[in-house]
DNA sequence: ACATTATGTCAATAATACTTGTCAAAACGC
DNA sequence: GCGTTTTGACAAGTATTATTGACATAATGT
């Protein structure tokens, strides 16, 4: 599952540790998703689009096209 | 988590079995994300809105302020 | 150089999604 | 009524994710 955490908090210029107290999540959980170590529950997942005002699928890739990327900007 | 599965597996007229084997997993973790009882993992919720061609904040909703968790039951 | 912040990583544990198997009741068709 | 399908439910087990605590390294600032 890709994501774009990493990118949408660089632009914020938020840290991880902010990130995951916003999300009401440990640093460290933060940080593994970010790297992909697993994925975010659905619950979590909603929490992040609200944080970053962005659909889920926005923000989520789960990469099940292949090819079909994000043109939207 | 609220979500929309029994009215739009209604309109399709699809049995929780069918959707079951189209999300490739079984009926009973259908019938209990149905049902509420726990919700899916975010991968299968993009199956979900993949199958019901809707994106995934038409089909689960949770709550969106993380307020009022489940007010209508 | 030193202190502070940010990040990556590991280990152990808790919580939950998902499984198979099974059973019973409700809904449907014949 | 009878058989089939569908659904709700339960239990026990597996797999995955979330949790904290600790430690190492890189980057930043003074």
């Amino acid at each position: 599952m890709n994501n774009r955490l990493r990118v949408l908090r660089a632009e914020r210029k938020m840290s991880q540790a902010v990130l995951a107290e916003l999300l009401d999540v440990s640093r460290q959980t933060v940080n593994a998703i970010e790297l992909g170590k697993h994925d975010p529950s659905l619950l979590l997942a909603f929490k992040v689009s609200q944080v970053f005002g962005l659909p889920v699928e926005q923000i989520f890739d789960p990469g099940l096209h292949g090819e079909a990327k994000q043109a939207a900007e």
